[in-house]
DNA sequence: CGACTTGTTGATGTACATCAAGGTACGTGG
DNA sequence: CCACGTACCTTGATGTACATCAACAAGTCG
């Protein structure tokens, strides 16, 4: 054993001092609109609408998800940046993926019963809520749905395929680009870059708990990769400077990325 | 960039000298007796047959999908392993999952369009052949089996959640430990352990790329295992000599396995 | 003001990769 | 039969990409 990032205290997750906003129509969810999401019919959307359940606002640093629990919920992002992560008994921590608005947490533990991995928010956040008892119902009324919910967890198996890649077989250069760049198509497929810089909501010790390395490590790759002149982040600002350049780095053709559902 | 795993020409992956073998009908297919795999009723079990075009024989190393390609069918296994992977341009490998009888192959792609991984045959195959193109119609038919496609999904993710903390956060010993549990178990659930031991058809190279680890060092630390007396394994069989030590190596709670469904 | 979070940097150690060589078992065609 | 190739495993010597340890600087917060 080594690998780096033992932390004794749980540091961040505060208490979870959470909220009940009150309740947007699916009907006028700013989401809605994205192109990179697949237009709903209004049957579908009514549906979705009537399966909600409520709305949950999170402070930044609330674990919405736990380990080991079962949740009696599953949850669709509205605003604001979360991530998934699993802790090993010593402490050591990995960081599977982040979830931006959009993006649909909790399947896992709805189909399994009990989760295998944490969510705890980056930023405060907006959720929508869906019982999951009801998942159910989705199913047998709505197979287009079904079809979405299956894409959903099929495209987020694409993207673990492509992390573990990234962290079995390339160097600490090639991953930080790779996730920086990841993370800011993200970001900007959903609008939310301004010219050419995103605001990351997370810290260098997010990044080297994703990418399987020391903070240490990750604060002096990010030196070098600042040297190279393709991107800067400074104070949570990513600002992208050479695309192509950063993606030579990253040494990678980016997968397409299609219109998908949004549930 | 170091890491390991170059190969200039595709060792493996003989020309895919593949067969048609006659239909079983999934009535009486031999896999269904299973008790991990949960029971189906008549009804669903006579859809799936008649969803089922064909079977496909695949020798060793034949890939039966392929990255970048669009495949026309989904697959189930029937008899034999595959592995499934990614390749860099530069020749490293990284193996992503193993597949065993029973499991689901392709729905990556039918649900994207293109691969973006590849699957290769490590024994001699049968597959069961759906054409992709009748998916639509299992969501439409049968909400029950579309449930059960997602939670294959979902369950996929969460193997692909485990490698990535054992690759990303764990050393060689306990990468290794756990991996070969992890196989072992898999095996064994399916009735292919004798006593205590299996047939595992993998070479030390492709534990090598599915753990991130150059052949040299997973040859070192599977001596190390060796001798610590958990396990044994040579000539292609796996004896497991102590199942809690060898748990104990890994440093990790296996999490829990259900009854999951098989198409 | 101290306590804390985040970033930064240098010194030192080690887990890993790379290189190189050889060893066994299997096949092939002469 | 042997010579030859090839797939797989093994082992030692050397190099390096990473982790660990330690210290400090700047900003924020109660």
């Amino acid at each position: 054993m080594t690998k780096s990032r033992k932390r004794a205290a749980p540091a961040s997750s505060r208490e979870s001092a959470v909220g009940q906003g009150r309740r947007i129509p699916c009907e006028k969810c700013p989401l809605r609109a994205l192109p990179v999401l697949r237009k709903f019919t209004p049957e579908e959307v009514e549906f979705v609408s009537n399966l909600k359940s409520g709305e949950l606002n999170v402070e930044a640093g609330t674990n919405i998800l736990l380990q080991g629990t079962n949740s009696a919920h599953l949850y669709t992002v509205l605003a604001g940046w979360a991530f998934r992560y699993k802790m090993l008994a010593d402490g050591r921590r990995q960081i599977l993926n982040f979830a931006l608005p959009s993006d649909f947490l909790g399947l896992q533990g709805a189909v399994a019963n009990e989760m295998q991995h944490s969510i705890e928010a980056l930023t405060d956040m907006t959720l929508c809520i869906f019982p999951r008892e009801r998942l159910w119902e989705l199913y047998t009324h709505y197979p287009s749905l079904s079809y979405d919910v299956t894409w959903i967890a099929a495209r987020s198996e694409q993207y673990l395929d492509e992390s573990l890649v990234n962290i079995g077989r390339r160097g600490a250069m090639e991953r930080m680009a790779y996730l920086l760049l990841h993370m800011y198509v993200r970001a900007e497929k959903l609008g939310l870059a301004k010219g050419s810089a995103v605001q990351f909501p997370f810290t260098q010790q997010h990044v080297a708990d994703t990418l399987g390395m020391s903070l240490v490590h990750a604060n002096k790759t990010l030196k070098r990769l600042t040297a190279s002149k393709t991107m800067r982040w400074k104070d949570r600002t990513f600002e992208l400077l050479d695309r192509d350049g950063l993606l030579a780095i990253a040494g990678y053709e980016m997968p397409p990325e299609h219109v998908r559902p949004f549930i």
